[in-house]
DNA sequence: CTCATTTTGTTAACATGTTTACTAATTCGA
DNA sequence: TCGAATTAGTAAACATGTTAACAAAATGAG
């Protein structure tokens, strides 16, 4: 740091911190969804609804981290594409419940393998239980109260 | 995880852990970047050339995580609005050496205090020794080789 | 030296991010 | 019960993300 510098270094920066970290953990998946051919963001989509089943579209957007608008431009797109399907809700007709398809299932079987060797691979060269720890560690950022 | 789904946990996914994570950490300087007004991507622009003086665009685009068709037209605006210089480099003319001005230095400063009030809020929250001990982890991440 | 290759950056096209404004359905208090 | 406030989602506009194609300058093997 010279004496310009109004802050500290960007490597002990928390959002910088953790935007290049996932840039070099994502590198590897980026090839991987590439070859499908799907977006991380429809990605993401696939596993929080293999996760949690039919869900309404803010709670996707909530747990993979996309803003609405966004969303409803990709799963217009993923329920074309045959992957997800949208129905609404019986009780409360301002929801739109989103719930993935056997097609949508495949591509996340057809692609567990290569994520899995990934994982290992991350795993392998930082040590599981520094893994465990960081993965812990930003469980209980995300529960930090802003 | 339910007999249907094909991967694990997505909190136990990095690549999502990492990013629901900055989420909580971006959701505050998102509110003071609003009010300079600055995008997240300037912003990070000109800690990157505070912290490194001048430097070509390659770098600032590897340090700031950024692709290049964003960074030439994201500094193409920061030129015209004073924060940062260009100029040809010397002795490599494909080179595009870039500085920031007083004007972006003057940006950082005015936000100095804002920025400090975040990470100590982060701090406080989660413990010194938890953010050191994560930015560690974030940075050994960095190390590894995909 | 010379030409193929690499490096640096730009442009274009389309997808996604982000904000604001909007509609429709629901909730809740007077 | 009614109307204000809230919630779920969409539309539009502009910024950024991402890929492919390109140009110009530098490099390197022959």
């Amino acid at each position: 740091m010279t004496s310009q510098s109004y802050t500290k270094s960007t490597s002990r920066s928390l959002p910088i911190a953790l935007l290049r970290a996932r840039e070099t953990v994502m590198a590897p998946v980026r090839d991987m969804l590439q070859n499908i051919p799907m977006t991380e963001q429809k990605w993401r989509i696939l596993r929080v609804l293999d996760e949690l089943g039919e869900v309404e579209q803010s709670t996707i957007a909530h747990e993979a981290c996309l803003l609405l608008p966004s969303l409803t431009r990709i799963l217009r797109t993923m329920e074309a594409d045959g992957q997800i399907t949208r129905r609404q809700d019986n009780h409360d007709k301002r929801c739109t419940k989103v719930k993935i398809t056997d097609e949508g299932r495949g591509i996340l079987e057809e692609n567990l393998l290569a994520s899995l060797v990934i994982s290992s691979n991350i795993e392998a060269q930082l040590g599981r239980e520094k893994l465990d720890h960081l993965l812990n560690l930003l469980e209980e950022l995300q529960a930090v109260k802003i």
